[in-house]
DNA sequence: CGAGGAAATGTTAGCGCAATCAATTTGTAT
DNA sequence: ATACAAATTGATTGCGCTAACATTTCCTCG
């Protein structure tokens, strides 16, 4: 037995098994050992068994930032979300990864707040790592964003908006349409003197945008609006509401997220109103406790997971072909008005 | 000016500027530019801004690949948690990633399920990325996990529970003890007959069984057990409600989750009991919509920021240190049992 | 002004793996 | 058997960067 093939080790080896060394216990060349593990299918069934015998008996586990520098493929997704504190988003998330796992990338999250500064930042260290895939929340970004984004040529996918030059895919939905569509539905039902209570986010925004012209649009209604700061949560909601019921005579209260809406809803029975006689409330999302509160919330529903899931498989799809081309690719995966008890 | 320093982009180039050409526009050896980036404190001031202006010049992003393989620090930490579409393990992915991001520490997500197997091949993946730190969540590990963990000897921390033989860090509380002080204390309000909705993961079990064993200890008590699929949700709580309602005369409900216990309470209003009165709720987490519903949610409360928190800090220690001591670090977090308006 | 040390910069040699092409073995048809 | 293609394996090289050491420049002080 000659161990010529075994380089000492350098003072600034890690230690552990390497390729080479899985090579030489199998009795191969660390290039068949390379292609036994990651394309199989070229190697022949005894080799195979082998190599298979010789990682386990080394405990070899495979350095992927090296095989990233070698083949400029990384194997990693990025995934940038606002937060994960928000359930729509966690959904996201949870699809996306979903997806993806089985087809062997891991995720390399991201989250970016609500400004396009964290983004920016965030983006940096993100493109340094050379993701083969990128999923970014929204459609406003920095204009330094932007061009990093163009320069680093990566399949990438918009959710969560939508917009008219999207810089590769997009799969969203409208925010201006879901603030319009909630608007026409509400004064239908006839309600006219509302409360708005919004994130301070833009897309959340955008959505309160949208009611308002809808109400402009209708020549009826008047409105009332209150920010809460991040994250929502039911406090906000109850804080806000009560806000609104004290200095105003209101006949619905429409808030950017469920959460929010909750917490109008426990101020309102604590109060003794009743829903939706004397005060309707609309959420936003159907988050899984808008079907089971008591009344059932009224909201919108978004398809959280399937937007992540069509974001991952276009992602996939764009990966898979080597030839990349920037023809943009949009999704409307719209919304539904969901009409349950509390308007 | 020579431009021997300009090897033709080899065929596997990847085309975009490389700290070579960084080099050659500042003027300077490539190391200068590699320390200019990544320990300014070592360069002088009229370099580091030539540096940086050709940074500037070429567009230059790192590849923190190359970097990574070169050093052996890849500036990773990996974070493994069951889903991110419960409220307490977002807290405790948003918590980590708070503190990481700062430090320069990205995170690669894995979603473990709540299944050994899976975490068993996600850990493996992980591991090829050769992170610098891990957060894992639990204890119970199967022992191929807990073998590959042990030879990686990367810095980790378990969390989300209690164990005598922590694989390194550990940061925590014991799922017996909840379910014991919670029993103790229904029982101490007079409550005798309970319903349990629990989850079918291991460690809302732990909960169950030391809520019996409360019980059993009191030599007081009887329960009605019920388990629902993963992942929890309103609509679950209030099947299973209305399951152990139908069924069983009942004092008080008793759920792994606050989510489970929204529907238990929906379900009970919708019957027209009264609550506390004719049935008492007791949730778990204490989510951000706990305090607000109507009436407010007896619940207990996970500090799952400060799990985050105290987890990340520890590893950020670990890593610092190139010394890295096996001497395990645990720390119970702790609980409590917020005693509000539904027991 | 030159010695001596600190600060700044440069040179060399990999990190561990896979793309590429070359060499070998195997199978198939004549 | 022989020619030829297909399947399988091997040798070489470099991905882009940083550790380690070598060298140069700068500064201080007798």
């Amino acid at each position: 037995m000659d161990d010529s093939s075994t380089r000492p080790r350098s003072s600034r080896s890690t230690g552990s098994a390497r390729l080479t060394d899985v090579a030489r216990v199998a009795g191969v060349a660390p290039m068949t050992v390379s292609r036994a593990l990651n394309r199989p299918e070229l190697v022949s069934e005894t080799t195979r068994l082998r190599v298979q015998r010789a990682v386990l008996e080394t405990g070899y586990v495979p350095n992927r930032v090296a095989g990233a520098l070698a083949s400029s493929r990384s194997r990693l997704v990025a995934l940038l979300v606002p937060t994960v504190a928000h359930s729509l988003f966690a959904e996201v998330v949870q699809t996306v990864m979903g997806v993806l796992a089985p087809q062997g990338y891991q995720v390399l999250l991201g989250l970016t707040g609500y400004t396009p500064e964290q983004e920016e930042t965030i983006l940096e260290t993100v493109l340094s790592r050379r993701p083969d895939g990128i999923v970014l929340t929204g459609c406003r970004h920095s204009t330094l964003t932007r061009q990093r984004l163009q320069s680093a040529s990566v399949p990438l996918v918009e959710i969560w908006d939508m917009s008219d030059d999207p810089l590769d895919m997009l799969v969203g939905f409208s925010h201006d349409a879901v603030g319009r569509a909630v608007a026409e539905h509400l004064l239908a039902r006839g309600y006219r003197r509302f409360g708005l209570i919004s994130a301070d986010d833009s897309r959340a925004r955008f959505r309160v945008a949208g009611f308002v012209a809808g109400l402009e649009d209708a020549g009826e209604g008047e409105y009332q609006l209150r920010e809460v700061g991040t994250p929502s949560s039911m406090p906000w909601g109850r804080d806000k509401g009560a806000e609104l019921l004290d200095g105003h005579s209101l006949d619905a209260i429409v808030c950017s997220s469920d959460i929010l809406a909750l917490g109008v809803l426990a101020e309102a029975q604590s109060r003794g109103l009743s829903v939706p006689g004397q005060l309707a409330i609309m959420g936003f999302g159907d988050s899984s406790y808008a079907a089971a509160s008591f009344p059932a919330l009224s909201t919108v529903r978004i398809d959280g997971a399937a937007i992540g899931l069509r974001a991952a498989e276009h992602l996939l799809q764009r990966m898979a072909q080597p030839t990349f081309e920037r023809a943009a690719r949009t999704l409307d995966v719209g919304f539904e008005i969901v009409d349950r008890d509390t308007t």
